[in-house]
DNA sequence: TATTGTTATACTCTATAACTATA
DNA sequence: TATAGTTATAGAGTATAACAATA
């Protein structure tokens, strides 16, 4: 990769070049490869008046109807407690609607509106067209061997 | 993290099945392997009484001797004033010290200890041999894919 | 004027414990 | 007793504004 081979100390060294170290660990560059990512993708959705939080449970409602917030938050990875202000937002925009359960009065079905779905349509299509951008080096191919590699990486004992 | 029970569920059979949809998204699946690397190294960094902010900015310093706060925020892509509770938690655990430097007095050199320099190859020891069991389904060829393809990833306007 | 370190502040995300109402 | 949703709270990470000392 880039080595910036500046023979220079430390005091005129370019913007980037004081983490090399940390660029060999792997976890280091996934984090800010993310991060990088997240930013953008928050920029996107603000336009819709989304948060990445909101956003992703607005998904889980429109492909899952009648999910309950606990279902959401373990396929979110979250605890339950931080889903209520989550879904809280989306109902007070009218984005989803929490409906009661004759079976089980103790959790809500989720439906998301036509509204809600009118959003996270819209939502979806501008974030896949910015990533498009993002990734405009990556062939498809590249991109589909990094997305393989990544779901390969799991929690380990 | 752990879900025993089982054999119950609505849509799908599957606990994880629900974000399906998210999973597609580049950025969302780069962000739960970047979750699963930083919780498992913060676990490793723990024992070294380290935190990954705190860890990351030993590493600059112990690479590069008489760096300032201002290029420590510039490096790890942070708020100069967020550095300065990482920087003082490491000269309280007597890992750096804060040195005045004669020809600009309002900066800091920051020198790593002989016990920071121990302490940091000991972290990075421990979290070399922890990313290799969480890599260990990976061949060497498919790391290195990983990393440079990562890096190709930049933000854009 | 501009920069370095600093303080204060605030917002988001995350995590835990305890409560309620149901089951 | 066990679970779903909720409340309260706390810790990190991150971001901005403003200030004093120094350049």
């Amino acid at each position: 990769m880039v080595e910036a081979s500046k023979t220079q100390s430390k005091s005129t060294a370019e913007e980037g070049g004081l983490d090399a170290s940390l660029r060999s660990i792997l976890g280091y560059t996934v984090k800010r490869t993310s991060n990088i990512l997240q930013a953008d993708a928050a920029g996107v959705l603000d336009r819709f008046g989304l948060r990445i939080t909101t956003f992703s449970a607005l998904v889980v409602i429109c492909d899952h109807p009648d999910v309950t917030q606990s279902q959401i938050a373990a396929a979110l990875n979250m605890e339950r407690s931080n889903t209520v202000l989550i879904i809280d937002a989306l109902e007070q925009a009218g984005l989803i609607g929490r409906h009661r359960v004759p079976t089980d009065r103790r959790s809500y079905a989720l439906r998301a509106t036509l509204e809600g779905m009118k959003i996270r349509d819209a939502a979806v299509r501008a974030l896949a067209e910015r990533e498009e951008v993002m990734l405009h080096d990556l062939s498809q191919e590249e991109r589909a061997t990094l997305m393989a590699l990544l779901v390969r990486i799991r929690a380990q004992p």
